[in-house]
DNA sequence: ATAATAGCATGAAACGTTTCGCTCTAAGTT
DNA sequence: AACTTAGAGCGAAACGTTTCATGCTATTAT
């Protein structure tokens, strides 16, 4: 059906050796070179990636096990990941877990089967205990937004205690002390490191956080409404929410419940500058370096790849706090 | 390294032939199985596709190439595309062509050299010029939400001139006659067709559109920015917007010029539920049928691929208007 | 002039499956 | 009792690469 490398041996009147040198970039004469890009065209020949693998043992595809493929966050990191990938050869397999534990065991099981070379995950899991497999055979893996201690594996973070501090710190700057905020799940790393920023941010200007304002719930729109709800009945003058979809969810219930913001309520939302263009009056919003989340997490891997690195490296970035008109200055 | 089919062979005595028709599904005495079992697990053997693809030339993956992976009408389709193929054993690769012809090209050809077994695309090009090679290869091709009339392939669309027929006729019947439509780049095959919608609605009711109200502009929040802005100078009383990054652009707009909706001008935007809800007043929304469009794609794919069809199918579905109260009832 | 070396080219073996054609056994048919 | 058939197992060849060990030629060093 299609030709083979040996079509083009035929033709050329050369070895093998000499043809698989040239796909790989080997030393070949001008001539020799020649001919064969010439046969190549001629036959339109493809290296067969199944024969080449069953030699190299690589399939020059990753394996990406992120919570939720609905999620902007995500996507807008695996767009650029894709795009440095692609440019070394490298196709990569998206595999969703819907926040499922269990989905991502599977998930990254799955993704072996199919012969990845690396995975890069933002796992869900809090134990890394899916990761276990692919160490244990030597495939790289690189962790994006949340971290696993225990792991001696590369990741890349954001600085979330500075995350919330900085956005607590700017509403306690502009008067305001009943600050609540809204987290995700307790026991989730990102969540941990938000809410201890948010303490954090009150100690230091000599003040106590109040564990009434703490409020705790998935990272879904649905969480961040409940959420939101819940708080409102608390006597908050500002809050602030810690992920892109609670954003959402949080000013569906404000707008339900016909609140202004910044008059009746000030807020600080996460992780998506275009959504706080959309909402009237522009949103503050933490944002995430995400272009930079992703074009490490893609260098790393390809280091690992190429066998570049060896230990465990973790990369920490810095969130950036954009003003908009939602938060009310009060008077002191 | 790890352990092979010869492996399981040695350790239970059988041929190799039977192992792979285990493996395969063929038939086998039950204390044969039972031993090869036994064998796999304590070896903790996995096929090796690199082999197994060698022979059946076949990779269990299919490509997906969409313009957009930051596009929620686009990840919302993939993300049940992928649950589906998964339950199969097809793993996807997706490729973002950032809405541009020769990235497009690229991305085919790239997923052809990854030896996909499919390809699922909603295509950017409008001759399908980057499906030939798919084609001439045998490798299925399912598209998704914009069909090529001069290849025959299947085809998994929605009735875009009903759902821009069935808007613009909700606007007339709420008393608006000056109503602006913000369509997608002119060649593209739904920009056409939700153009013709909103023509043919005003032609069925007796009125003539007016072509100075018509603007067309990239599927992007730029584009309906742009668009709406535009518009704007125009004396209308109601505006269609025909996508949903166009309809994000678009609020912002409104948003930027104080204008208040519906008091000012009614709004209906397009594809995305949460955000007609997260915007006060609730939009009215032209609803796509997502699920439907994924489910058809993938089930089309899986049946190609097992040879149960033979012509190319096309299924039309119906899109929902889902009123919110963004249209003023003006006095007739 | 001889030896050493560098630069390319080469054939064969190996990677781990699937599948073809065949054999063997046991059950079913006349 | 003789013959057919169905069910199950088997070995070997094949899929299309890469790579190892080796060979050949021409250049450089002595």
């Amino acid at each position: 059906m299609s030709s083979t490398i040996k079509d083009i041996s035929h033709r050329t009147g050369l070895g093998l050796a000499t043809i698989s040198k040239y796909l790989n970039g080997g030393n070949v004469l001008d001539q020799n070179k020649e001919a064969i890009e010439k046969a190549i065209k001629e036959l339109d020949f493809h290296v067969n990636e199944f024969a080449r693998g069953l030699k190299t043992n690589r399939s020059k595809t990753i394996g990406v096990v992120i919570p939720e493929l609905s999620s902007i966050f995500c996507t807008s990191i695996i767009t650029i990941i894709e795009d440095i990938l692609r440019k070394s050869g490298y196709a990569i397999m998206v595999c969703d877990c819907r926040t499922d534990e269990k989905l991502e065991v599977q998930a990254v099981e799955f993704l072996i089967n199919k012969m990845v070379d690396g995975i890069i995950n933002m796992p869900v899991s809090k134990d890394g205990e899916h990761l276990k497999l692919p160490l244990s055979k030597n495939i790289p893996v690189v962790l994006i937004d949340r971290y696993m201690k225990d792991l001696a594996v590369d990741a890349v973070l954001i600085d979330n205690v500075k995350a919330s501090q900085e956005a607590v710190d700017y509403l306690i700057d502009n008067g305001h002390q009943k600050i609540g905020i809204i987290c995700g799940s307790q026991g989730i790393f990102t969540t941990q490191q938000r809410l201890l920023g948010y303490n954090q941010a009150f100690i230091l200007k000599g003040m106590s956080p109040e564990n009434s304002l703490i409020d705790y719930g998935e990272y879904t729109v649905e969480g961040g409404y409940e959420s939101m709800k819940r708080l409102l009945k608390k006597n908050i003058s500002a809050v602030l929410v810690t992920n892109y979809e609670m954003t959402l969810g949080a000013i569906i219930a404000i707008n339900e419940m016909g609140i202004k913001i910044p008059d009746e309520l000030s807020f600080i939302g996460f992780d998506n500058l275009q959504i706080s263009q959309i909402i009237m009056p522009k949103l503050a919003i933490v944002l995430q370096p995400i272009e930079k989340i992703a074009e490490n997490a893609a260098q790393i891997m390809l280091q690992r790849l190429s066998g570049q690195r060896r230990e465990a490296t973790v990369v920490t970035l810095s969130p950036q706090l954009v003003p908009g008109d939602s938060v009310k200055k009060l008077n002191l």
